[in-house]
DNA sequence: GATGAATGAGAATTCATTCAT
DNA sequence: CATGAATGAATTCTCATTCAT
């Protein structure tokens, strides 16, 4: 047996890092953050509880960590400043994406409403959140007013908060929830 | 020398457990149920942690009165059922004493939708809350079929979503929120 | 309403802390002393918490007169000291008494076999159960000397052990032990 | 460097899980179960509260796996199963191993004897413990039946009672007591 | 790197006792 | 005399974190 290379071990941590991440955001998505051990991610992940600190500093770093990852990558899915214009397809393309995100993580969005309601933990997300959504409210400001709307500014926070409020709705009832349908009246009434 | 009446007695229980259950409140809302401790309500509202045993029988407790009392405030305000059907002045009167609600009782509001996020207790609740609000939703499904929507539930459903958007995001931000504007807004598009 | 005279007040407070130690006697035999809360007594007593401090100066206390009421009974009913001399009828007579105290002192004696069981609690109450066994164990081994035993004192000693067993199994199994047979049994066997 | 091996883990579980019930057993038996508190055994034990808990799930079950413990040990001990018969000489033999064990585990036994006091606690372990006291029951039943006694049952409740109350003063008073001679009486007269 | 034993601070809860009324 | 609100110390238990191996 050759010593593996660092590029193997380099691999293994990495992959070994996103298995914690992964099953910490599913637990703490479903009983919370407080009341998610740290034992139970690393029963979970099948891991000792010690290997735990060797890859996040704490149950924080841990969370920060995750939180981290889930914005970047809405960030960067559902990035849309490509030219700083919305075209009514791309508005419509937009909703699609971002819908479809909470689909599919829906752990994360979870785990971020969750957040947001403790407002001691939420100002360490509260910043980084906002850097992904004021450029999406830009937009939106930009598309109502090149619409002609009265006061481009409200509706854009109104078409904010519908979002805040499906989502909500769905990740919490996603077996119930009429998705589909909420998003095509979103689209008919807002777009 | 004599004994307080009974009178003396039920004053001081009735204040006494008020003002624990509005501190706790006020904490919870604040710090999150998981996160506050008996301890620092008991020092908040200044009394012995033993005290709080006295008028509730645990946390839980504790939490169940608060909300309990909150959805019986609720219910009791806003109150829909005058004679089931809803014309436009009354759809626009419920929804500002939905959000005069949500001003004056922000942190319930707070405790409510953080409550929502964590599965474990939210059990406990969801079944009241939804006592409350389906009265609501089949108010606004009867509305819109009256006024010849294509599919009126999910119109319906779009409604709650935005109201629960809207008041997930004043409430966490009441200082800068526009919330006279949106209410404004909503009004015009869904009524 | 004339105020009553010192002798109805001293009535009053005999009968109510008669009352107090039945209903403690009772609760410490069926939960055990550590178990048994002074809430609960006062409860099951119908008088308040702060009134028991009135006529006991604690929890110990107030076994400790429980137990003293017990043992003096205990001593005055089967007091066996009437010539010093037991005859074989007698000493029948006096094994009846001893297990009809059983019968009808029941609490008593579970509470002092559970007591007795520990030594840290004991101690207070070794020393006087020991004045009043003494004399009985006497009293065996004169008995015993008499009727010519080769150890009148290891005799004495082994019909101890039989009452205390005997007891321990009685009080504890009421209803299913035969305690008539057995009795008759030990008669036979030990006078 | 490496981390123990498991047989490692496994000795330190084993000593440390055994130091614990034995520290737990010996302060029981001094204070009694309810008066032991967590703290104490830790603190005796040399070990923190917390570990307790790594090894026991609770004072409950710590009480638990010590009575489990030395009732199998009881039972293995003085398995009196050999042929289900019993001759004069076995029934001896029985005798003096039941006192050996007396002597040796006396903690155990006045464990066993406090708990037997306390209705609370004792249902858990009466029935484990009537599943070992049966079998000698059923044992002395057929002695005294075979020798022709006219109400065995009734004789062998005698015996039972017997080795309780001999039992019961012996592990109270174990330096004063005269065991020996006690128990060469009970084998005259019983066997 | 990896393990899980071990710690210690803090949580919820109980209860004997005190004391203002 | 009588009440029960109030206290505070003690109790059981949890868990993030450390550390010897």
């Amino acid at each position: 047996m050759s010593p593996r290379t660092q590029q193997q071990l380099d691999k293994i941590r990495k992959e070994r890092k996103q298995a914690i991440m992964d099953t910490a955001l599913e637990t703490f998505a479903e009983h919370g953050y407080e009341s998610t051990s740290i034992s139970m991610i690393a029963r979970k992940t099948d891991i000792s509880k010690g290997l735990m600190y060797n890859y996040f500093e704490g149950k924080e770093d841990l969370l920060t960590s995750i939180m981290t990852e889930g914005i970047e990558e809405m960030f960067s899915m559902a990035d849309p400043n490509r030219d700083g214009v919305l075209t009514k397809e791309e508005f419509e393309y937009l909703i699609d994406g971002m819908f479809e995100l909470m689909r599919v993580k829906s752990n994360f969005y979870k785990l971020y409403f969750s957040l947001m309601m403790q407002p001691s933990v939420s100002k360490l997300f509260m910043a980084k959140m906002n850097q992904v959504i004021e450029p999406f409210l830009k937009l939106f400001v930009d598309y109502y007013t090149k619409k002609g709307a009265k006061n481009p500014m409200v509706e854009a926070v109104l078409v904010g908060a519908l979002f805040d409020g499906i989502g909500f709705n769905y990740v919490f009832n996603p077996d119930v929830y009429p998705l589909d349908e909420v998003i095509k009246l979103v689209k008919e009434r807002f777009v």
